[in-house]
DNA sequence: TCCGATCGTCGCCGAACGACGACATCCACA
DNA sequence: TGTGGATGTCGTCGTTCGGCGACGATCGGA
């Protein structure tokens, strides 16, 4: 499945989400992944300023990936001008 | 388009490749970001203790999201004593 | 050829990271 | 009801982040 990561909030859900399919304990993902306990903990809870890089190796431990995906996929192909003149909320 | 991230390396050539294709100078990414100059260029460099939060709001600063996709979706239908069996390296 | 923008990198600094060990709480299960 | 595992959180400690200002290298256009 995919999950939109847009806060660090949507982060720490799917990590535990993914670590709790797989029925590790906080424990097991921190020994696999090669960080500590409480930092597992405190990632799950929308920690902001968790390393990117042991962030990586998480997902890697729990067996998913990280993709970077444009928003707005066909910009240019499709009429902007009529996207904007249409655009009406936040 | 869709960028699988497996290092930090892939990350920061996702980012310089969103950027050159908007046309934005480090500097400019930095301020809509909110962060430092210096730091655009060392995450554009595989800097692996960036923080999670900023690299966030660099992708929505870039009109791009991070997503988390399962890397073998059928992992509970495979023989798991047979990969724990065979497992060698690293 | 020269000037300006861009970029990689440095030193300084206050602030905060993350490992570790520990504690209290919560919950499933005997 | 009690016992052990799982989890959230704390304090300490050594390390390092990231902002800021600045410098030199590189590249493109006047």
């Amino acid at each position: 499945m995919d999950h939109e990561i847009l806060t660090t909030r949507d982060l720490g859900e799917a990590i535990r989400r993914r670590r709790r399919d797989l029925a590790w304990s906080q424990a097991e993902l921190a020994e696999r992944a090669g960080v500590g306990r409480p930092w597992i903990s405190e990632v799950e809870g929308g920690k902001r300023t968790a390393e990117i890089g042991r962030v990586i190796a998480v997902m890697e431990a729990l067996g998913a990936s990280v993709w970077i995906r444009d928003r707005s996929h066909a910009v240019d192909q499709i009429d902007l001008d009529e996207l904007f003149d249409h655009e009406d909320s936040s």
